[in-house]
DNA sequence: TACCATAGTTAAAACGTTTGCACCAATTTG
DNA sequence: CAAATTGGTGCAAACGTTTTAACTATGGTA
């Protein structure tokens, strides 16, 4: 038998409603109350019991994190432990736990969200796999529970989100290598179902428009978030007769695969092939050459999610924003002007 | 409001006690019942109250799992990342949720575990912060609450453990190194407060006496599990007049930093110094040369922790093992024959 | 025919909290 | 001085489950 709220009031002398007066701080409890109450509170060790306090209160102090499915990409990917450090540290620090949950399949993964969900395990949720149309997010909007979309949703606007501006960081990494001077620019995406794939492509588009380029469909190939993925993207289109001489590359941990790729058919980097990426993951730095990436943000999404989802599931249930993280160029050795 | 298990009773026309027993598969329960009962939580949506249900059955079905304080060590590390994957993998597998937490001091870690255990969070604890003397082990010993402690406890013997034989596996790795021919081999150690620094330093040594090389302490030095760690470490090393021909290095991405200070030294891998690392994480091969590491099989870990577990936490709760994960040396080209 | 198992089901207590309402005493107000 | 307010506390219901013990049919056995 643990200790329970009745055992402090026996104690204290007191009746169970005043000690749990006590632990909310009631404004009608008196100091000396309180203060015997706290002073046995912590004699015999009482901590409240959870599963009994979100029964009634129906308030778990807790946020389901669904970790995105092919769990293996993201995964492998820094990306992830920074982000989860971001939403961990915060939520903590505004006393809430974070629970983690994943699906091996569609089906298995909207199960889980309905466990969550219905079950009322978690009080708000945080969403990562944001494909375009994905069944997650209309269920989450549909039955009204808080949540946040790390990413952007393409379906629906009247959901809190959170993301960086992709399209404008594409741009911005695709100006960086007009302005050295390159003409014949390439792009290296990820899977195509996915959001953030669409507007950096989107965003690569425009910069070459209107600065007047050429943009050919074989100098862009989609891929996965791996670096195979990109050591295969870049044997590719190393083959094409009138390669490019800059790419633009969805990920660092693809622009690994580049790079490596290139340096065994002898290509120099960045003399030869200039390289930009995203992420800017821990160890875009240690490459040789350190890769130019633009910086997202990472650790600051996650804690901005965990600060934004936490004020929609105290305050205001109809809270809804789409938060934009700012990206920057953190500017390495990989591109180069033209030659 | 939400649907209840007596929604459902009244729908089917039967008990809320038959609906529970339904669910749980009770052998007296007919075919007929079972599957009315059944179609009924089908159309209406039914999910238990997790928090009901943990109320008078004592389980939460979720495991806890405590962030390593000095969090932006490990998780800088993309060891962490691998090892949450394989927890949430197998305990997502088994039914169970994981649920993470974290302290910014060691009182608050304290508090937060207390937290788990007193107010019935979870059922049961991965704890990864494996110092020597951890007050936390000592806690959740005295109190007998199902745990498994990731690394070895120096200070109990019966408790649940799952770990590399991280002597054994250093030994391996300062072996390898004599075989090339090496005679002066240094080691870039952890904090020396980590079980792990420990057991890896102590292997290096017994491989030299083994083998009757020298072994001076200024080619043993102390660090963090960071990079810049590796790069302060390497310039204080190579700076000795009788310095190593090769070095054991702790984490792979302390060896990163090793690698850079090498580089901008002029020194040459593996011509000038072999280099071998722990943990293998996923960029060791991404490297210039390849890193030749010692892979602990960091998946394996937190698949088979979550398994041994949920298994402690289920049937058995006197279950204590400790559980060894093989290591193997996965040969890159950063170890080199001395010339 | 009377008695007993057994299968199938239900009523009700219990789990440990929170909270609306009632109550009492002390103080303020008219 | 009576009435009203306010501060401080307790009673009891409620939250949504599980589970023990009890109950009712339904056959089977002596």
């Amino acid at each position: 038998m643990s200790v329970t709220i009745k055992d402090v009031a026996k104690r204290a002398g007191v009746s169970p409603s005043t000690v749990s007066r006590v632990i909310s701080n009631h404004p009608r409890i008196s100091a000396a109350t309180a203060a015997k109450v706290r002073r046995v509170m912590e004699e015999i060790g009482y901590h409240p019991n959870l599963a009994a306090k979100s029964l009634v209160s129906k308030m778990t102090k807790t946020l389901g994190l669904i970790l995105p499915r092919p769990a293996e990409e993201l995964f492998l990917n820094l990306f992830f432990s920074e982000f989860i450090r971001g939403i961990v540290s915060k939520a903590t620090r505004d006393g809430y736990d974070v629970l983690m949950t994943s699906g091996a399949s569609e089906r298995e993964e909207m199960e889980a969200i309905k466990r969550l969900v219905k079950g009322k395990r978690v009080d708000g949720i945080v969403l990562l796999s944001s494909r375009k149309e994905d069944p997650l997010v209309a269920y989450l909007h549909k039955e009204q529970f808080p949540f946040i979309l790390i990413g952007r949703s393409m379906d629906f606007s009247d959901i809190l989100s959170i993301d960086n501006d992709n399209e404008q960081a594409s741009y911005d990494a695709t100006r960086h290598l007009i302005e050295l001077g390159h003409k014949r620019i390439g792009f290296v995406s990820g899977p195509p179902n996915l959001v953030v794939s669409h507007d950096r492509l989107e965003g690569y588009k425009r910069a070459l428009k209107e600065h007047g380029l050429e943009m050919r469909p074989e100098w862009i190939v989609e891929g996965e978030f791996l670096q195979e993925s990109g050591y295969r993207a870049m044997s590719y289109i190393m083959g094409i007769p009138e390669r490019p001489t800059a790419l633009v590359v969805i990920d660092d941990l693809v622009a690994y695969g580049v790079l490596r790729g290139l340096n065994e058919l002898g290509y120099r980097v960045p003399e030869d092939v200039s390289l930009i990426s995203f992420n800017n993951i821990a160890i875009s730095a240690l490459t040789t050459p350190p890769l130019t990436s633009i910086d997202i943000g990472i650790y600051q999404m996650g804690y901005m999610a965990a600060q934004a989802l936490v004020r929609k599931v105290t305050t205001d249930r109809d809270y809804a924003e789409r938060i934009i993280i700012p990206h920057r160029l953190e500017l390495r050795e990989s591109t180069y002007p033209l030659k």
